[in-house]
DNA sequence: ATGAGCAATCAACATTCGTTGATCAGTAGA
DNA sequence: TCTACTGATCAACGAATGTTGATTGCTCAT
């Protein structure tokens, strides 16, 4: 069905986005409201251009927005993505019906 | 704080093993109930050592579990870690409480 | 206009990840 | 025992990812 493969499509992205120990630790300071690149900088205790890389991927991905303002970006989760995440994830626990209903390979 | 790390660490690990469509469609598969390396061979028609690799990936991230039998081995959804993975999920949704709380650089 | 600060982008490099084909170990059946 | 089959593992290769330092573009303040 068409929209499984979409899910599962987005379900590659978002978990692609989310498995990596810096892009997780940004989601987690975001969470407590939006923040500029300096913020997380100093934060992370890493540098401007890795961290920089790490937030397009995210956003790339859909799971946080930029808002530009003067000469800051701030950053900010995007609980639409993170609802369509949690979507993903109990499609996966699925029915669980029926166990154990193998067809034996022959 | 310790848990926040684990969890962490945990998330991590549960997310690289979904960032596949393969790995995915596996995890699709297997919903159903357990299934055979032959029978998922078969289903995602693809090779035979392509396939184990990517189960090694899921088993040892938690998500699947393997048990042989004869000249068999099925492998079938660990439930517990798709729980938690809910759980990583739910936490990254987190408070929701007060935005726009930024520290505005200075 | 000039200088300073924030953040995006680029090139270069190292590392990790996924694929393929071959080999190996264990099991079932003749 | 000999053979056929399932599935794990390995080596080799190519592709994708992450890191670092430098550069560039903007914006604000002087």
């Amino acid at each position: 069905m068409t929209t499984t493969i979409k899910r599962r499509d987005t379900g590659v992205n978002l978990f692609h986005a989310l498995s990596d120990v810096t892009r997780l630790e940004i989601m987690e300071r975001l969470k407590d409201g939006e923040l500029c690149v300096c913020d997380l900088t100093e934060a992370l205790k890493t540098g401007q251009s890795r961290l920089s890389f790490h937030l397009k991927v995210l956003k790339d991905a859909g799971l946080i927005t930029d808002r530009p303002e003067g000469r800051w970006t701030y950053y900010a989760l995007n609980h639409e993505a993170l609802k369509e995440l949690e979507a993903v994830v109990q499609a996966l626990q699925g029915s669980r019906r029926g166990v154990g209903s193998s067809s034996r390979c022959r």
